[in-house]
DNA sequence: GCCAACGTTGGC
DNA sequence: GCCAACGTTGGC
């Protein structure tokens, strides 16, 4: 099991988007970072879902439900240079979690988010993974979220 | 709305 | 291959 996150901005496609379609074909990624983050996916890995610009939270976990297939927003010429997944929801966090909140976190200080906060798909440890869901309420114990 | 950070492009 | 110019992202 591997953890993500990916950042939207709400405008453009949100959680309740998310929720609604019941998956999405996560593509449009032009970086080549966050591609190959993309193509490191494993089926069932666990994202979470963050709002950028506007509302900058996370919003609630996803899971990966189709590996890395060749990106279909991309020109013939690029298809294969660009890759996409698709993403189904879990579950909402019973409180988002802030970008000021994960900043004010000594446990989450060396994340991606807050280190690179350019990148649009980046991986989590476990630790800050499972540290995110407790700030958001979430007070199970990681077996559900598995389940 | 501004601007820092960063990635890409293209001239040389 | 270098680097200036430019475009985009995203926090503030």
């Amino acid at each position: 099991m591997q953890y993500w996150l990916v950042k939207q901005e709400p405008e453009d496609f949100s959680w309740a988007d998310l929720l609604r379609e019941k998956a999405v074909t996560w593509d449009g990624v032009r970086n080549y970072q966050a591609r190959n983050n993309l193509r490191a996916m494993l089926l069932g890995d666990k994202v979470l879902f963050y709002h950028s610009v506007s509302d900058k939270r996370v919003m609630g976990v996803a899971k990966v439900g189709r590996e890395a297939f060749p990106d279909p927003s991309a020109s013939e010429a690029d298809r294969d240079r660009w890759s996409a997944v698709e993403l189904e929801p879990l579950a909402s966090l019973p409180t988002p979690v802030s970008l000021a909140q994960i900043k004010a976190e000594a446990g989450l200080s060396e994340i991606a988010l807050v280190r690179h906060s350019r990148l649009s798909v980046m991986p989590l440890t476990e630790e800050a993974f499972l540290l995110i869901l407790k700030m958001g309420g979430w007070n199970d114990n990681k077996e559900t979220i598995d389940s």
